[in-house]
DNA sequence: GCGTACCAAAGTGTGTACACTTTTGTCTAT
DNA sequence: ATAGACAAAAGTGTACACACTTTGGTACGC
């Protein structure tokens, strides 16, 4: 799917992947061609296009006749999906351990410091969450193989929304920096097998870490959004 | 992407999709949506919708204001997509060694001694085939994680086009009936870890000998269609 | 009071028309 | 002869209209 020109249907598109991303739309709101082709100032006609790409990818559901539906991940699937990107992050890394170039070793450790610097200031939780998602997309990306990091990166993108909803438990980002640092030795001792297991557990974690927040929030991801606000972004 | 009651936009695509995998429509031929809405009597907005899948899908590209094109997959991509599909089924492979229900593994074994029999009675290559396909897919499904399994099938489902310019090398059949034994044998002793590296090498061979092939005919894709059948077909 | 059938409103699926872009073939100037 | 400009043809992107399906509510019968 290669575009040199967007067209109004990849802006469409683009807009309404923001919005999910972003939090203006969250998992189980509607999206409706009518409004959404009003909102943007163009017709019925992209619009059903940049939906019919959204849920092909599987960021919306759509059932015929029916209104398209952000994608709601109840905890089981949030589940499988941490699992798929954990074992699909740890064959990536494992391939990352012998084809990393020095240079995409040094970015890596870079990141790295940065975010161990975030933490020795306390500096903003957000810019650490962003330290640690750049972290792991390194790690992936020096797989070299796109095929594995195009589909990690989209299993990544999947969670994204919920990610939102992540509180910072106690001693939480320090274990993350800690599991970070073992990852980069085995890395760095070229231990392959060890890079692997550790990071798949390090995702895994993770995912239950999300999870047990929102099983004891226990709440429909909607309630997070005042409904007011919701009304407002729903079109 | 759920549907309930096809449209005809889904039938459309499905039935390009079967052109595809069934080399009616070869890797580099051109999609034209006129012909495509004249040959299924619908008019051009279903059919675009079709192709707008698939284009998502990665079956086929697509450029704004040009014709779509199915896909066409270099040796190096080729690789890839082997690399990153082995990883994946030995993710699989790893959980399924410990989730398997027995009923689940019976169905596995029989397949494999349909295989074997197959063999023995030297029946049809492309009935091996499908058993190996069969055998690959019980082995993924066991793992019950529906992320891994679609992600997985997705994957298997890009190389098919390719898959009919295998030939049976000689002894070919024999070691991949061997291979799978092996992989057998490790879930059955429970060894996740073995059952793992046997796959994801046997399926990394795979594509290895598949890319061989290819490369020693060294020649587009299309000359495996004699020309004339693709004019008539090309639509 | 409860379930059921029906009806209207909302919303989606598809056909068709047209503008705009790409492609192809021809003509001209060097 | 060849390269470049130009024009016609082919093909895609978008708007709009309308039929069909779903949905939610209301009235009717029990």
């Amino acid at each position: 799917m290669t575009e040199r020109e967007p067209t109004q249907a990849d802006t469409v598109r683009l807009a309404i992947e923001r919005d999910i991303f972003g939090g203006q739309l969250a998992p189980g709101d509607a999206l409706e061609e009518g409004r959404l082709a009003a909102r943007f100032g163009v017709s019925r006609t992209p619009v059903r296009e940049a939906i019919t790409q959204l849920a092909q990818a599987g960021l919306i559901t759509k059932q015929a006749h029916k209104r398209a539906v952000v994608a709601q991940l109840d905890p089981a699937a949030l589940l499988e999906l941490f699992e798929a990107l954990s074992e699909l992050e740890g064959a990536a890394v494992f391939l990352s351990t012998s084809r990393m170039s020095s240079s995409e070793k040094s970015a890596l450790i870079e990141i790295h410091e940065a975010a161990a610097e975030n933490l020795r200031s306390e500096g903003d939780p957000n810019e650490y969450a962003d330290l640690g998602f750049a972290f792991h997309q390194r790690l992936v990306q020096g797989s070299h193989n796109t095929v594995l990091i195009d589909t990690t990166e989209w299993l990544s993108l999947r969670v994204l929304p919920y990610r939102r909803f992540q509180v910072v438990a106690p001693g939480r980002l320090q274990k993350n920096q800690a599991d970070h640092d073992v990852i980069i030795s085995a890395i760095f001792a070229g231990d392959a097998e060890a890079a692997r297991d550790e990071i798949r557990r390090h995702t895994l974690e993770q995912g239950d870490a999300l999870m047990r927040f929102i099983a004891l929030n226990k709440t429909s991801h909607a309630d997070f959004y005042p409904s007011g606000l919701i009304k407002e972004h729903q079109i």
